[in-house]
DNA sequence: GTGAAAGCGCTAACAA
DNA sequence: TTGTTAGCGCTTTCAC
């Protein structure tokens, strides 16, 4: 940090207290319409900043919002870290940003450097939401948002999806439509929110009375060219299903790609639907059918929560569910023809 | 900020004076073992933190980088800024983000505010550098490196990619393979970076005697569903050509969806190559021919030049251009066959 | 080894 | 209106 001018020396300058020379600055108090207009020359002149650091021990209040990110390559992360920085700024705040891979130690780090840095509340968002978490969490002297993960249990406030709902209502549109055989590629098993989804599914199943068959079902890592391999998998055990839901877009696309390239045609032999539908679904030839919501939401209503929090000083359990909209189009068909061999 | 314990009672708890616990938490400075156990012990039950604030006043010193960016929710961004993250983390700086939906009015209250709060640096990524940035560069005193935006004239470092560069090679590749009616589908002309692409591309033509049939050329917006517009409107009015490329990834994509809509077999009628490959060329159903360059490297590269300058507290003025790949792959082929009516 | 005290640059209560 | 002054919590000489 270079030197820079301080109060003092505008002070000085202008032949005024360094509180004169605060008002004008922070538009407190009464100040003479000509003293004012001497200080503001000056700052002028001299190129003056406030050092806001300093302010800010004598406030107590950084105005910093800390976010933890488990993951910023995803295509949704980048959309709510743009919702939130949207609210933060329209609101005065500033955002500090640590990305963690998803490690526990850096999680634990970043807690501690935000602290140390006196932001005023964190916005967490991981894959998984572990009691040890919670405790971290609770040793805090301030507010703690979870993005993405419900924390009912905790009492943490949260901002998040109902990944169960609409995967159990995305699969009963499906069997609405005549399909009972049903695939399913998941998410890996470290992921909650993926998990959720498989037992939105397996629940809509269960409601309607068909059984699950566990050759239909595999996990797989989000990715597309992971999901074709395993549709591949899928198909090399049994070929008797009519559709396919997939725990992304990109993985329905996977599956697409794989379905074809074996001759299997999409929606007319085999409907395909994927949950969290981004922009990868726009590639796709086919409209793709499935699940969308607004990853901006979520981080703009995150951040709300987190603001109402810090600035009313509530202890409130505070929480809110991003809606989503389920679309049946072209990747999907009424009742899709067998093509058994 | 709630009110937390303070390194004056934790000396008065330990029995000793506030520069012997300071110098426990630094590590500097001798103490003897029995006092620094004691006031370890006090610093444990009481749960202290030092308030980096004012250590940062004190030292003038934030360790804290500014990044400023137009557009968070590319493909590309999220990656560069992980590098950039990551680099900081490993080097103990921390990240504030501003996004600034490329709204000059933003960019420049955020270089203020970055200035106010007293960042150690600033990393700047936008569309297109003005010389109004430069002048408000020019005018802070930390460094300031341009991320994606060359700004050789400005002597302000910069780390990007050498897209003049890697667009014509893309062309000559083209041309070597046989083709010479090469259809261009560009960027909005408020890109830098995509009109260094377009010159690459029309400089590559020239070069090679081949005359610039602008039938064949039209500007886009970077997304998938736009480029199939344009393609359309290309088939339309000229279908002498037998080959494409496009500014990104999405719109080749685009493209090759619209080509295949009308029965223009890909690779076999019109090779696609498209620029930039990022995650969205895994949902072709096609290997997609194109160039490719790390985003991360981007970022970890801008990283580690602006922290060199801060610490040697060099003015240096530092560069780097990011290598790039380009791979000929399925999209592409040798002497693409005519398709014209 | 340890402590006292002078900053760092600002805000805000109180006085004038 | 304006100025004086006591913090905010830490680092860092300089004595002891």
């Amino acid at each position: 940090m270079r030197k820079d001018i301080n109060i003092v020396e505008v002070a000085k300058k202008a032949n005024v207290s360094i509180a004169t020379v605060s008002r004008v600055f922070n538009n407190s108090g009464k100040v003479k319409e000509s003293t004012r207009r001497k200080i503001e020359q000056i700052i002028e002149e001299t190129g003056y900043y406030p050092n806001i650091l300093a302010r800010e021990l004598a406030e107590k209040k950084t105005s910093l919002i800390g976010m933890i990110v488990h993951n910023m390559t995803g295509e949704g992360m980048p959309r709510a870290i743009n919702g939130v920085s949207e609210v933060l700024i329209k609101r005065g705040y500033n955002l500090l940003i640590a990305c963690t891979n998803g490690v526990f130690e850096n999680e634990q780090k970043h807690f501690e450097i935000f602290r140390s840095k006196r932001v005023d509340g964190i916005i967490f968002a991981t894959d998984k939401f572990l009691t040890a978490h919670e405790r971290m969490i609770k040793k805090l002297p301030i507010p703690v948002l979870s993005l993405l993960q419900v924390t009912e249990k905790e009492n943490i406030p949260f901002v998040s999806f109902d990944n169960y709902r609409f995967a159990k209502e995305a699969t009963q549109k499906l069997i609405e439509l005549g399909h009972s055989r049903i695939c399913f590629i998941g998410g890996p098993e470290s992921s909650v929110n993926g998990l959720e989804r498989f037992r939105g599914f397996t629940d809509a199943l269960k409601e309607a009375g068909i059984k699950i068959n566990k050759d239909l079902i595999i996990n797989g890592n989000f990715h597309v060219e992971d999901s074709y391999h395993k549709m591949k998998v899928i198909l090399d055990r049994n070929r008797d299903f009519t559709a396919v839901i997939t725990i992304n877009d990109g993985m329905a696309i996977g599956a697409i790609n794989c379905l074809e390239k074996h001759n299997i045609l999409v929606p007319d032999q085999v409907s395909v639907l994927g949950l969290d539908l981004t922009v990868l679904a726009s590639t796709s030839r086919l409209k793709l059918s499935g699940v969308q919501y607004s990853y901006e939401t979520l981080g703009e209503k995150g951040a709300e929560i987190l603001l109402n929090l810090i600035e009313s000083e509530d202890t409130l359990f505070d929480k809110y569910i991003v809606p989503y909209d389920i679309y049946l189009r072209e990747s999907v068909s009424c009742r899709s023809k067998s093509f058994k061999p």
